[in-house]
DNA sequence: GTGAAAGCGCTAACAC
DNA sequence: GTGTTAGCGCTTTCAC
């Protein structure tokens, strides 16, 4: 199992500098005193015998790490990550490190990430829900204190999220396809039953247009999977006017079904990603330049708390999203996702 | 600072029901001997209570934490998070933690993460260098024979490294372009000391076709920065026939610039990624469910080795790359990124 | 200013 | 099978 020569510890600098293990830890931390002359000795002879500090140890010992847990729910979602980034620069800026873990939209693995995090003594924990299952989990980080923060769906009431108001953007999205005379209007949302979101705007825009719904066009599938093909069955089999892909991945989907079964439906994807961009797709823009900011504010107030404890009751943060129409929702024109044509 | 209650240890369990803590260790590990009705009852009075592990301890402990520290040099590229999900799920198989951290390809951050990386023990680790600033820290590492691999870049030559062989990659690229004619072929690549492989590649295809190289067209540009103005400017003033983008953001870029410009070249792009796909654009895969095998099977190897220790040369592993040929590298053809047109 | 010493929670000899 | 005990490397009172 690979040789490892023990590292030099404090301990050994002592003996080194012949003063005590205290002192040493004074001079290499910035607090308490030391002599300026020591402190200056010390730190050449770390550098000196490649001292490298041991977290674990200071962890143990102050029993918190100064490190934020944050749950990223799918690896592949590139939104998650211009998220994240934002995150880890500005916690960075109040002192916390980043301790990322991915749950893979698994239930069974985001038990397991927040058993982890709290094993690892995170200070907080910010996680996209993928169920309610690990409910007793939930009351226990809360029961610790830990602040805990939802992010993008809340799926335990008593906790708080921060969420962008996908309902809001399916009410834009809908309204425009729908003031277009577009009637059939096909929404691909997601199933979870803690967001049902997406079609709470999808019927609110009917009703403001004096329009009948019909909820056999609200289609709801589960996440990490493939919807290509039944997606392709209900187009066929079902009088489609015009599709609102409520995730990323389902827009990716329709467009390849649609450039398949060689068909142009207008179209409108949730996300405001740089391909979408460039293929001239309407979109759902999330504010990706506020969404981090909520979530910081949130964390760091509790974390300053120097009285905190878990309220009962959780608030929701709606971030609203805006609609930023292109080519591929207009009703007359004739779509295809690839660039044998020129437009000029 | 948050009313943190003092959690459970195993010291709790063990007077909770009248046994020592090197039983309450056993029962809860699966090492060592306990009767099974003391396990039962041990693990139920741990659930009880609410009892979380202590990692920082046990890591402290044992001098290691069964953790592989990986570095992602660019959050934004979609093309690091694909491999390295399937490197968190290939070392999950093999009972180990991943701990990620990102540089953001900034040397300085790099130094952070490395150094953060080894104060909390991790058992090797696995990054993309930025530059060959580090040589005091990556010595360091060798020298506590902790197994280290470069992926995708070979900064420090005496560690061992998995590359996309890109000189393979733009060989092919420019091949394919100078076959069809197409003379002035502008190749846009990163300006890294330790990657000259790409131009190598474009300068052997012409070679082998006994053209002649114009070394103005191979343009290098630093990473992290929009290239934008300097590629639309170089364009306008250079007899450009076609482009071959060296990675996908520089792709992204360019195509933004064609269609600002309404101008249309051959293009070729590095990285095969679904947006490039659905853009039908030509591009260079790096063979994504390969890369992952060879880094795992080079850390495992090492990490197996009861004795290994630092070699003082290292190997460069290279994973060949495919064309993949779509509409976007013909010269017959007139593209537009956009999505207004039919194709049928 | 500096040192001695206790202890964070766990593991792993070593006894019995 | 189970208990005792000595640390792992660090911080932090409390003396001096």
């Amino acid at each position: 199992m690979v040789v490892k020569r023990k590292s030099t510890s404090i301990k050994d600098i002592a003996k080194a500098c012949n003063v005590s293990v205290a002192t040493v830890s004074r001079a290499l931390s910035k607090r308490g005193y030391v002599s300026e002359e020591k402190r200056v000795e010390i730190r050449n002879m770390a550098k000196k015998m490649g001292y490298i500090f041991n977290y674990n140890a200071q962890i143990l010992q102050r029993g918190k790490s100064n490190t934020i847990g944050i749950i990223i729910a799918d690896i592949e979602n590139h939104f998650y990550h211009l998220v994240l980034k934002n995150l880890i620069i500005d916690f960075e800026k109040h002192g916390y490190k980043v301790l990322i873990a991915y749950s893979f939209e698994n239930s069974d693995i985001e038990r397991e990430n927040l058993t982890s995090f709290l094993s690892s003594k995170v200070d907080a924990i910010i996680f996209t829900p993928i169920s309610n299952k690990n409910e007793d989990l939930i009351k226990l980080i809360n029961k610790q204190n830990v602040p805990l923060l939802q992010l993008f769906r809340q799926a335990y009431p008593y906790v708080d999220a921060v969420c962008v108001d996908d309902g809001h953007g399916a009410y834009l999205a809908t309204k425009h396809l729908l003031e277009q005379e577009l009637k059939n209007v096909l929404l691909l949302t997601v199933k979870l039953d803690f967001t049902p979101s997406r079609s709470k705007g999808y019927i609110q825009a009917h009703e403001e247009l004096d329009l009948p719904v019909n909820k056999e066009l609200i289609c709801r599938y589960p996440l990490g999977v493939s919807i290509k093909d039944e997606c392709r069955h209900f187009i066929k089999t079902h009088n489609v006017d015009a599709i609102i892909a409520g995730t990323n991945t389902f827009g990716s989907e329709v467009m390849e079904v649609m450039r398949e079964e060689k068909i142009n439906l207008p179209l409108i994807v949730f996300d405001e990603l740089n391909w979408l961009k460039m293929l001239n797709v309407t979109t759902i823009a999330q504010p990706i330049d506020l969404i981090h900011k909520d979530v910081v504010e949130n964390i760091m107030t509790k974390l300053n708390d120097k009285s905190y404890v878990t309220p009962t009751i959780g608030q929701n943060i709606r971030v609203k999203p805006v609609l930023i129409v292109r080519k591929s929702s207009n009703k007359k024109r004739k779509n295809s996702y690839s660039i044998d044509k020129t437009h000029n």
